[in-house]
DNA sequence: CCTTAATCGAGACGGTACGTCGTGTCTTTAT
DNA sequence: ATAAAGACACGACGTACCGTCTCGATTAAGG
């Protein structure tokens, strides 16, 4: 019934399980995400998803991370903070909008960690861009405190998880204009 | 076959499902909370449920809104703008104490808007505490753009839908003197 | 909303009722009939049912007898024996033709006596006949066994309770001509 | 989470199931005879049962068949035509008293056909049984219309049909003297 | 090269909850 | 007093998934 000679393993076989649980999740969305359905979407069993992943959380957060892949890898340099921070603020909001906004929503309410590193290499990336700054003179030297930092993409998540809807980018520009750059350069 | 006399209805019996979810919700939690073992708590029928709402986020949200009802009721004024924001938020963190954050969670990932109102509010309580300040000449009378007004909520919540556990003090007094105070002060 | 200035009562509204009932027996059988239905179709509450008919089968027993009247009214005068009791046989086909087949099915099955007098009008209407054939000269005038007498109507009752279609003109003539008739003959 | 190491599958977990049936038909009867009660006395699910019978007269056929199994397989020699039939009808009514009269009434009005092939081995059975008549020289050499050969079967049936109470050995005696025996020594 | 062990594809199993339907009782309002 | 309307307590329906387990078929790896 099966026989068609050949039958899939290992890393390809991980690659189409991941696959079909991205179009599941492009189809019905997260919260209708069965493991059912992917393994259907997958032909093949159950139990090929759950030797892999606990629970549809994981598996999901796994389809997550290959998808929206490296996201700290570049840190954007326009030559300017303002541009800068707009920059990495853009590329949250694509990934966000590739995803589909409501993937996120879910993710959060059942992954305790979606992405614990996430935060982590936000302020790592944004670390960067102020220091550059720093060093072009736009702001002034003094230490930031680590909330700070981190505001921009902070308020950013804050608007995507309330939303249901990609955020605008008028957030972003009031996120940086109205909030951020006004703190940076207080001192 | 029932027949006991006393059958209950309309308010009262609206009264009691709501204290079963409630207590259901203490117990269980929102994630393994059933509207079959509501229904159950409160020896009544599923039907009697959906007659009201027509799920369990839904009826969550009526809980939630009952028990944490008047939010923006009365707006703290402690006659200096750091400890009237200070009281805001630890208002904010005393309902979700009481709530429980897997059940701010939960409400977040399934209820498209838990609280389409609860930001106006915010925005309007925060308003009121930032005009009191203006008028003792705490800050100045600039115009503040609507995102400074509700950033120290708009933070809080973010904590509170990230962090599994209550939102400690120490975040407060820092979303407060570490980003509200600078940025109201600007000026 | 109801104002129509007149309400129903007795005798008519009774009269309506027996009409949904029969026309809820049409279009979906018997097997498919609720009383909650029934109430809808005749635009009443469920009450006014069970004030007069204790359980759907009672109510469908009211229906049959209203709509297939007086059995044993008339007594088939065809002046030959065999005739006449091919004309009580047909006449009993007609009836269930008329409720169709699966009406008989599902008050047979529910109501302990659907027709308790119904045997009784048979073995009389058939005693009549068999009377006017013993005075005709075309049986003896033996007297006959309980069995035998009623013996038309319950074989092609046995076969009503079978099928699911109306009993075709062959199998009476088979019942009268194999097995009624050589008995009756027999002396 | 279940993993007690032994799981029930295939034709044992169905003799379970139709165990479980059985004993639930004699407890509370076909009528309250739900498909819950019995996936929870065979401690299994619903859908356990519903992937082989699609609904409880099916489930309920199944259980017959099993217990009452083999119907025609001995047919009886008493060395006489009278107590070959009366010893066939004596086996129906024993199968109907272990069934319960109720459980017979049941499968009749839900299920299209209950024993298909029932009728066509009564009259084989009835056949043989007339055939060994034949050559002892009770009755004559002459065919029987098919209607006669299970006329003894049918009546039984029909008795059962409408009775609440298993048969009584007299109605037997009736069926076999007033009518069986008088049609076919007619000849 | 051939055995052996692991994994795959498929699906049954024991279980929980879903959301719906119907029962028969009870209550309310209006005629 | 009863009609009309509908809520209530209850029980069962049939379905969807869960996460586990079993069963052959197939494939990779080791002796």
């Amino acid at each position: 019934m099966t026989g068609d000679g050949s039958r899939r393993r290992g890393a390809a076989l991980e690659a189409d399980l991941l696959d079909a649980a991205w179009e599941e999740l492009a189809e019905v969305g997260y919260a209708r995400l069965t493991m059912e359905g992917v393994a259907a979407r997958a032909r093949t069993g159950k139990q090929v998803l759950y030797r892999r992943w606990p629970n549809r959380a994981q598996l999901v957060r796994a389809v997550v991370r290959r998808r929206s892949g490296a996201l700290g890898e570049q840190v954007p340099d326009t030559g300017e903070l303002r541009g800068d921070v707009l920059a990495v603020l853009r590329g949250m909001v694509e990934r966000q909008r590739e995803l589909g906004p409501d993937v996120i929503h879910g993710l959060l309410a059942e992954v305790p960690d979606v992405d614990p590193d996430f935060a982590r290499i936000m302020r790592g990336v944004l670390g960067v861009i102020l220091e550059r700054a720093v060093g072009r003179g736009e702001i002034g030297s003094g230490e930031l405190p680590g909330r700070v930092v981190s505001l921009p993409a902070d308020l950013l998540r804050h608007e995507m998880l309330l939303g249901r809807e990609p955020v605008s980018e008028q957030v972003l520009v009031s996120i940086v204009d109205d909030v951020f750059l006004p703190l940076v350069r207080r001192s």
